[in-house]
DNA sequence: TTACCTGCAAACGCTTTGCATCATA
DNA sequence: TATGATGCAAAGCGTTTGCAGGTAA
């Protein structure tokens, strides 16, 4: 069993940049569309799979939002959370709630706990005011896709 | 546009029991699965839709866990998290998180929080004991389906 | 020259939907 | 009897994979 070593493309330099220059998360098929129109080609397996891979390297966090796995660049290393526009993806990192108050959680069920997860949702100021705006004139439809989504609770 | 009234069938009352039967989170698939064992047949259109209407009406929730949504029957409606058995899906329910923080992080930048999400993943109690005595015969491949699915962080 | 990486397209798994039929109220 | 609910199968969607050709080292 070798150890394989990764080699350096072109298509990863671009998908880095890609991500660098998102402000919050997206999505693969959003990246792979952002990167194609700006005639940075690279296929859509390669998006995935390089994804993946920096996922495994702890480059990229990602969470779930509308069923698809959205990702986000994370340069520094450590746990940490996030605070996330669910209009517009804008991110915002949060302090991790007491590590230790969750594993006494658990091992008050008996549980050993191996991870968790932590997501705030809500509008940043910006979509807020645009919101606003809208709801001056019509007023209906308060439903967000994001609050339709699976794993968010109110 | 009037108000359509939900009918009493067969089928509701084969969903609810079957989700009463069940420990932890399911998913859609599973519980198709478990009912037609049973004898007690239900399409898988069925099962989804009518998930999806619990969903709704806030008496299951729900997560996702390796890339499928889960399903858990919940009586009492109410804001509450869960720790999770990443190995068979059991689950008990923990008290909420201080939400008044939530929301002043939230404020701190300029959002307003619409809606959050917590999970605690480990192993309970039985689980942990059986991998123990799987870890006495091979100890190779410590990752678990639960680890490698997508939201979650380390 | 090796073997990792890429692109394409096909395959996959979960979920949703269109439509004809069934059955509750 | 009217119309909401169901079942089936097909479609949809995001994601993964097989494989032949490309390319870094």
């Amino acid at each position: 069993m070798r150890k394989s070593v990764s080699r350096h493309t072109r298509q990863k330099d671009v998908m880095l940049q890609g991500l660098r220059e998102c402000e919050g998360f997206v999505s693969a098929q959003d990246l792979h569309r952002r990167l194609s129109d700006e005639g940075l080609n690279i296929g859509l397996a390669t998006v995935y799979r390089q994804l993946r891979s920096l996922e495994e390297v702890g480059s990229v966090d990602t969470i779930r939002l509308n069923g698809q796995q959205m990702f986000r660049i994370c340069e520094d290393n450590g746990h940490h959370h996030h605070l996330i526009c669910e209009r517009c993806g804008r991110t915002v990192e949060i302090e991790p709630p007491d590590e230790q108050w969750l594993r006494h959680i658990a091992s008050d069920h008996g549980f050993t706990m191996t991870s968790h997860t932590l997501e705030v949702f809500g509008l940043c100021p910006d979509c807020q005011r645009r919101d606003d705006a809208d709801h001056a004139g019509a007023d209906t439809q308060v439903q967000t896709a994001a609050q339709a989504g699976a794993q968010t609770v109110a």
